[in-house]
DNA sequence: TAAAATTGTTATATTAAACTAACTTTAACA
DNA sequence: TGTTAAAGTTAGTTTAATATAACAATTTTA
């Protein structure tokens, strides 16, 4: 049913998520702003990800996320976030340079792997003796 | 001069120089096997890496890197080791599945990301006391 | 509220990476 | 050593993602 998406849907879906959060709506303009694309490029897009059911978009008007886009966005997103998280709290990563390689890995992580690295920093989060571990030999 | 390449190529160039080192030569046929391609495309793909100069290619013969395809073959590999190392190593994640997720990421991480994971995994190796820590955190 | 500016759409082109099919060269071997 | 099989090449097609340019709709504002 729901075949694997390009890496460049994926990118749309998320953004549509992200500025649907923070301004409520997205716009053909805010989507191209935000990925650096033409207008014309994101209708093609749209007109993709419409077919496949994942978004709704009145010509001339806002895009919505349909449920199951919304869930592939947000899926997307917590990869995101939990790939963040990691290379900027565990490894000490520039924050700038940690978001922008998990704004490529996000898209080729497995659920396998995303779950390990759930749980590492899990276990970060909740064992002292480990945080303190990892804070000791990351220093400098 | 060198313009980043496509994921694509730098699958062939590290192809190529797995072949190399395993069979002492590659050819064409030996690399469309590993990639899961076509003769025809391998081709192609020969063709651009001629015309950049990372490889070279006499007709119907042996395909060889250069110095600097050897340089960002090897780059690639090296990525992709401490890739794997660390998702088998440290998370534990499933050899196979490990192995697939660095062959994706190792051509989007970053030289600081790669930089940090090389020193966190350096100090697991060193750190006994650190060694222990993850594996007593990560078990189970 | 009409003209101008902005935004959105469509048609067409380009680039990269793959494919199939047809053809050529090289290698194997009978 | 001449056929056949295997490997390699070339030509032309497809798909995905972008772009430009021309046009249409909507919004802003004088």
């Amino acid at each position: 049913m729901n075949k694997k998406l390009t890496e460049s849907l994926e990118n749309y879906l998320e953004t549509i998520g992200m500025l649907v959060r923070e301004n409520k709506i997205a716009r053909v303009k805010d989507i191209s702003k935000k990925l650096n694309v033409k207008n014309s490029s994101v209708n093609i897009a749209l007109n993709v990800l419409a077919d496949k059911g994942l978004i709704v978009h009145e010509k001339y008007g806002y895009v919505e996320l349909t449920k199951e886009g919304q869930k592939i966005a947000d899926d997307i997103q917590r990869k995101e976030d939990i790939l963040l998280r990691f290379f900027t709290e565990i490894l000490g990563v520039d924050k700038d340079i940690a978001l922008k390689d998990a704004c490529r890995m996000e898209h080729t992580i497995s659920d396998e792997t995303l779950a390990k690295l759930i749980f590492f920093i899990g276990k970060v989060d909740k064992e002292a003796s480990f945080k303190k571990a990892i804070q000791k030999n990351m220093k400098e």
